[in-house]
DNA sequence: GCGACAG
DNA sequence: ATCTTGTCGC
């Protein structure tokens, strides 16, 4: 029997009182994870990577997949109960805990203010941020053309993230804080894994070791 | 009722 | 996310 959607909302309002968007990082962030989600075998499978790289080197130092059957179809701003206990198990077979872990999803830049990085951070005591590639919610306004610029991302009057082109003319991704991170810290950092292409560098490696090509 | 809608 | 071939561009 499936949980109803009413319920995992109620849990959502729940566990979003424990979310920090204050700094509380580490004094000094030696190590970033990036998780990521696959749904091979026609989605009844769901396969998430945990890639544990030195910062702000960027260099590998470990991976790790977890595998389990699909229990939710995807519903958004319901995407986290879908995905996230494949990603703890991934990155609980990481050789050591990150300082820092990038999602590739939104924090608090949703409904009830509690994406994928925040239900991580508040499960896990992590410092979490969101990377979105899309908008879930609030309204964006149109960053510079040149990497580095940015924008907010707003829902009313409230500021629930920035819009950030990590490189120049691409579309730019969506930055908000997961947990114990602030937005400005959490853009900042996102900018520094991202030296190259248009997702952090964690990410992308964490894309590519879940990606549906066995 | 209508439009929007992470991955 | 996943289903899918070739093609344009650096």
């Amino acid at each position: 029997m499936l949980p109803s959607a009413s319920e995992l909302v109620q849990k959502q309002r729940k566990l979003s009182r424990r979310v920090v968007v204050e700094d509380d990082l580490p004094a000094a962030i030696r190590t970033v994870a990036g998780v990521d989600a696959a749904f091979p075998e026609g989605g009844g499978l769901t396969r998430a990577a945990a890639v544990l790289m030195s910062y702000p080197g960027l260099e590998t130092l470990d991976q790790a997949v977890a595998e389990q059957p699909t229990r939710l179809p995807y519903i958004p701003g319901l995407l986290s109960f879908r995905e996230l206990p494949a990603v703890l198990a991934a990155l609980e077979r990481l050789s050591s805990e990150p300082d820092l872990v990038l999602c590739d999803g939104q924090g608090i830049a949703h409904p009830r203010r509690f994406g994928v990085a925040c239900h991580l951070g508040v499960e896990t005591g992590l410092c979490t941020i969101g990377v979105g590639k899309s908008r879930l919610c609030g309204q964006a306004e149109e960053p510079d053309r040149q990497r580095g610029a940015e924008s907010l991302l707003r829902d009313g009057e409230e500021v629930i993230g920035s819009v950030l082109r990590t490189r120049t003319a691409v579309r730019p991704v969506f930055v908000s804080s997961g947990h114990r991170v602030s937005l400005q810290t959490a853009t900042r950092l996102v900018l520094e894994c991202t030296p190259r292409f248009r997702l952090p560098e964690p990410i992308r490696a964490a894309d590519r070791l879940a990606g549906t090509r066995d």
